[in-house]
DNA sequence: CTGTTAGCGCCTTCAG
DNA sequence: CTGAAGGCGCTAACAG
């Protein structure tokens, strides 16, 4: 039950009876040490297994090679998509993630963030959920040489990285495709419009809408906070109007889209031949539904690993003292036909 | 476009004409400090935005408050739940949580651990997916005094705190059930054996049909390394069997299910009607399926909000030299009827 | 109650 | 090419 510590540069220091800063220096590779110095520190130091204390070296270097990330929650599987993609391309890089949940409150959104920061971590990659009147504390973030990159929703008050998939064009493009080929009443299913997701997903199907000249029944949007709301809403909406009203339920997310899936059976009303219903997102658990749910596809991993890529790039101009070009990355989006659509 | 650094210690003891250990003291509670001063240190504190720099603190005192987290992939909903539960409990506590990916080898897995030991985290919480024949790297982080939670899997070698779903007994009562309310033919799907959870839910299958002296007919048990298989796997048990030699699927997971799903469906097989299908872990998406997936519960929130307590308890003993009695804790599992199975 | 000092492990000048 | 010394920000032991 040895309470062994860890072996330190002293240690190796000295076994070897060499100064410690050439044992530093050998083990980062300095030029001007002796190969031969070299080659026998590091043998020592991967026979005593020896490993940098990054916490040591951060506090040195003001920089651990961490990369921070913050969600609003675990709650969906695309949060955990993104993450796939973001691990893959930072542990090839030899960068650890730290993660970090922001919770319910734009309170807590600004501790995690910054808590993150304190670490000193490289970067953080930011998903924020809340609107914040006075993101003035993010600036904060960046003027300490804390590189941020905003996932899925754009700050105009903020220079910075940003990847986000493109929400609007790709509800405009879908619904209006359904409409050029002869869809009429289109409902949407809205998220919370706090959230900018939600709400360039509107947007899109209203501004389909009125390219095409339709005009918008308020009654066909319906607000819903969240996905439990959406049978409510449903409900309420089948009481006004009738079966033969509706063409085509789309949806803020595919989550909104299995709650009315399951109205819509609980109603015996069939999909797609009564109704049709789109989903957005392209969870994966979408195709595990019967009638497999037609949706809009997000490439979730492919943002995660463009998002770590692109703060990568940035952390690097920093670190060599070179003038960095911020960006603004769309990724795009696609309509995925399965089996709840018939176009 | 400052670079303006974070304010430290020394700051504030410029700022205000105190020593540095002084200023310390105060906002650590220390309670031999003037509680006038400890007022105005606390204030200037907030004015000019103090927070402590973890990376010092965590090189000084060994500890960081952060617990490491390793998964084998991101792939499965479960480690997601679980994830949240753990994510909820430590940010009640004040712990940062620092996640790392095994990835695919058990040399990976190795070098994450180790990677997270040296960040000096106050605990780990370790899922691990490969047989590793000598654990003694485990033991060594143990030896440094970073307590290591095994979730889902006991290595007997290894004296740590288990948190484990009880899969076999899960598996086991529900077959068991099952026959005694008259199925007969019963199929297992199996996971990949290196898993023991794969294992265990083998064997509480196996051990069922014993019980009730069925003889193990070996084509019934379907080896699949991956869910991928399962197609191919009952596409060959119906090349040799009759829909009516069959009453019963079981299967090593709920991804295992959905393909058999799939399969059934696409061959017009009526489930339940002519065969049952029975999944494992109780994914949130097999609520989704039609018919709606039977499936064996697994507290996974709860098993990370237990992890959680049982780790923060160990760390709070050997912070306090007592001495800490290991535990492992069996989460139960119970059979969840949906309207893929008959009983 | 407050100040002084040393050190956690590492890196980086500055000398030699 | 190598050694000595200082410091990153913080805490803890020892004085006063």
């Amino acid at each position: 039950m040895k309470k062994s510590r860890k072996t330190t540069l002293s240690d190796l220091s000295k076994a070897l009876n060499l100064n410690i800063s050439t044992i530093s220096r050998a083990l980062n590779d300095h030029p001007k040490v002796n190969e031969t110095t070299k080659k026998l520190i590091k043998e020592k130091a991967k026979e005593l297994d020896y490993r940098p204390n990054p916490l040591a070296q951060g506090l040195q270097k003001q920089n651990t090679k961490t990369i921070g990330v913050i969600f609003p929650t675990f709650d969906t599987n695309f949060f955990f998509r993104v993450l796939k993609g973001i691990e893959k391309m930072m542990h090839e890089s030899g960068y650890q993630i730290i993660i970090s949940t922001a919770g319910e409150s734009r309170i807590q959104e600004k501790k995690a963030i910054q808590s993150l920061s304190s670490y000193h971590v490289s970067g953080i990659i930011v998903f924020l959920s809340f609107e914040h009147e006075d993101p003035s504390f993010l600036i904060d973030i960046q003027d300490e040489g804390i590189p941020l990159l905003f996932m899925d929703r754009i700050y105009e008050e903020i220079d910075a990285n940003y990847v986000i998939s493109d929400d609007f064009v790709g509800m405009y493009d879908t619904v209006n495709q359904f409409i050029s080929k002869g869809t009429k009443n289109i409902i949407h299913l809205q998220g919370n419009l706090q959230i900018s997701t939600a709400f360039n997903r509107l947007l899109g199907y209203k501004e389909a809408l009125l390219k095409n000249k339709i005009s918008l029944n308020p009654d066909f949007i319906i607000p819903c906070q969240h996905q439990t709301e959406v049978k409510t809403g449903l409900r309420n909406l089948f009481s006004k109007y009738a079966l033969e009203d509706i063409d085509l339920i789309t949806c803020y997310n595919d989550y909104y889209a299995f709650q009315a899936l399951e109205f819509l059976k609980e109603n015996n009303i069939r999909i797609p031949q009564d109704i049709q219903l789109l989903g957005f997102a392209n969870e994966p658990l979408s195709v595990y539904t019967s009638p497999k749910l037609s949706t809009i596809n997000q490439p979730a991993e492919e943002m995660g690993v463009i998002a770590s890529e692109m703060i990568l790039q940035e952390i690097q101009h920093n670190q060599q003292g070179e003038s960095y070009q911020f960006l603004t990355k769309k990724m795009s989006t696609f309509y995925l036909k399965r089996e709840s659509t018939l176009l």
